[in-house]
DNA sequence: CGCGTTTGACCAGCGC
DNA sequence: GCGCTGGTCAAACGCG
């Protein structure tokens, strides 16, 4: 008798073997025994092979996922070191009041909720209501200093022009809307529900942008659609006052007050008042990015200062940073920032900034900033950043993008000028804009860019941090336009492009009916 | 005829 | 309360 077999304890194998009898069959027995042992355990042993196999693939995406959580919890870490604005509402609050889809650019003062955080108009009020949660993209980039506003986002799939239902419907606040994607994230919506706190405040005192230009053509071409409403004769300016309100939207309350400076008749002042509730047209973001930054900067100046009316001097200055320099005014509430003269749009009850795009080291600074979003709309088929009317355009140099003839233009004209033509060479303009930057001189428009330097062009680019914030307009935007593309309204041209209105400088009716003392009466 | 502009009338806020 | 001023309304008007 013969046994032999494997006896298995605790995983250990150990062997016994027994061997009687005929000593040579014995090992002819052991020897196919051991051929069958070895097959077993090569099998056994490939079998572990492949689930280390498994296992080593598994580690693998595991490690990846552990990386790819790493990433997104440093910039959620980043986030939150920008956002260090105070909070005025918990999450819930957010989650509770916000509309999931919308992120809404705010131009001037909004009214759709008051919040209680600003002290100055706290003390101001004497109706609070509810706090209704809006969304404004204003994302800091504290390292640079640029203010990426007018970045409007709303994630659902539907049509994005009605505005949110659970707002109030007479609130003045709306919803405006370049769309973008919906991987922004919750933390930027939360910084952007906290830039729109600072916003908030009382709605009897909304926020009013002027921008002063110099310009020729009745009005300035800003890409929104507007309609005449009325004009009056203000006190101290013998030119009148023309009442415009968009008209984009039927609901829209954006009103528009335009008038010529007295002191200057080629000035032109343009006062925005109130927010978009509609998608605007690409052709009306940049002035709207630029008015709502100018818009948060006053606003976010008021709120800083608690015990003095006035926007401190520090919010002013971090502002006026964000602003890339542009030149301004405030308004409100101290007396010292108001216009020198009688001609200013502002209303002494309404808070206002001025953006002075007339002065030629301002200018070029907006130049910058209008190309850095100017280029950002260029990679939109249906995108042509115009502020000029055809009037306008006809009055002054032919726009493009031609270096030798911006040499001699206007600092307006270059602002212009950048505006409208950087379809043709948008890199050019970020080329110009960012090595005006980064060699703090004025780069010669005439100069044409040799390899060498273009490389050394595109280190500068990469190496600006604004490129970045450009980077992501434009990526914003791109999506916007996509998603905008079946919802155009009837025109991007403002109606005075169909039919130039009455200068009103110059309005032959007014004028020639109408007493200079007072054109209503 | 539709749409935008013009313009006199009206209203509200503010200061005296 | 009154006057002044800013802002808005809406009928009339003009243009395409």
């Amino acid at each position: 008798m013969e046994t032999a077999g494997l006896r298995r304890s605790g995983g250990a194998e150990t062997k016994t073997i027994q061997f009687n009898n005929d000593e040579d069959d014995s090992k002819n027995e052991y020897m196919l025994f051991k051929d069958e042992q070895l097959e077993s355990v090569k099998a056994e042993m490939c079998k572990v092979r492949q689930e280390n196999d498994r296992l080593k693939s598994y580690l693998d995406k595991m490690t990846m996922d552990y990386q790819t959580l790493q990433m997104k919890f440093q910039q959620s870490a980043r986030y939150e070191q920008v956002d260090q604005a105070p909070k005025k509402f918990t999450d819930q609050e957010i989650l509770e009041h916000e509309e999931p889809e919308f992120v809404c650019l705010s131009l001037g003062r909004s009214s759709l909720g008051e919040v209680k955080v600003d002290d100055y108009y706290k003390e101001k009020s004497t109706s609070p209501k509810k706090v209704e949660a809006a969304k404004v993209i204003n994302l800091r980039d504290k390292e640079n200093g640029l203010v990426k506003l007018g970045l409007n986002c709303k994630f659902d799939e539907g049509s994005f022009s009605e505005p949110n239902p659970s707002i109030e419907n007479n609130s003045r606040e709306e919803v405006v809307g370049e769309t973008c994607s919906p991987k922004t994230s919750l933390k930027t919506m939360r910084s952007a529900v906290d830039d729109e706190v600072l916003v908030q405040q009382n709605p009897a005192k909304k926020a009013r942008v002027s921008v002063r230009v110099r310009c020729e053509a009745p009005t300035m071409n800003d890409g929104c659609q507007w309609r005449k409403y009325g004009q009056k004769i203000a006190k101290g300016n013998p030119c009148p006052r023309a009442y415009y309100r968009c008209t984009v939207a039927p609901s829209c309350p954006v009103r528009k007050q335009v008038q010529r400076c007295s002191q200057d008749m080629s000035i032109l002042i343009s006062t925005y008042e109130g927010t978009h509730s509609h998608p605007l047209p690409l052709s009306a973001t940049a002035m709207a990015s630029t008015t709502s930054a100018a818009a948060v900067m006053l606003l976010s100046g008021s709120s800083s200062s608690t015990s003095e009316p006035g926007p401190s001097p520090s919010a002013t200055a971090i502002a006026a940073q964000q602003l890339h320099g542009l030149n301004f005014y405030l308004s409100k509430p101290n007396p010292s920032f108001y216009f020198p003269n009688s001609s200013n749009l502002s209303s002494p009850s309404c808070p206002t900034i001025t953006l002075d795009l007339v002065n030629t080291p301002s200018s070029s600074r907006f130049n910058r900033l209008a190309t850095t979003t100017n280029y950002t709309y260029q990679n939109s088929s249906t995108s042509n950043l115009n502020f000029s009317s055809t009037t306008f355009e006809s009055n002054t140099a032919p726009i493009s993008w031609s270096y030798g003839n911006s040499s001699h233009q206007s600092p307006y004209n270059q602002i212009m000028t950048s505006q409208n033509f950087g379809s043709r060479h948008p890199q050019e303009n970020v080329y110009h804009t960012i090595m005006q930057k980064n060699n703090g001189t004025r780069v010669d428009p005439t100069q044409t860019f040799q390899p060498h330097s273009i490389e050394a062009a595109t280190k500068a680019i990469t190496s600006d941090p604004s490129f970045q914030s450009a980077l992501a307009v434009a990526i914003t935007s791109i999506i916007g336009t996509n998603h905008n593309a079946s919802h155009k309204v009837k025109s991007e041209q403002p109606s005075s492009d169909k039919k130039s209105p009455q200068l009103p400088m110059s309005s032959s009716r007014s004028n020639s009916s109408t007493s200079p003392g007072d054109s209503n009466r």
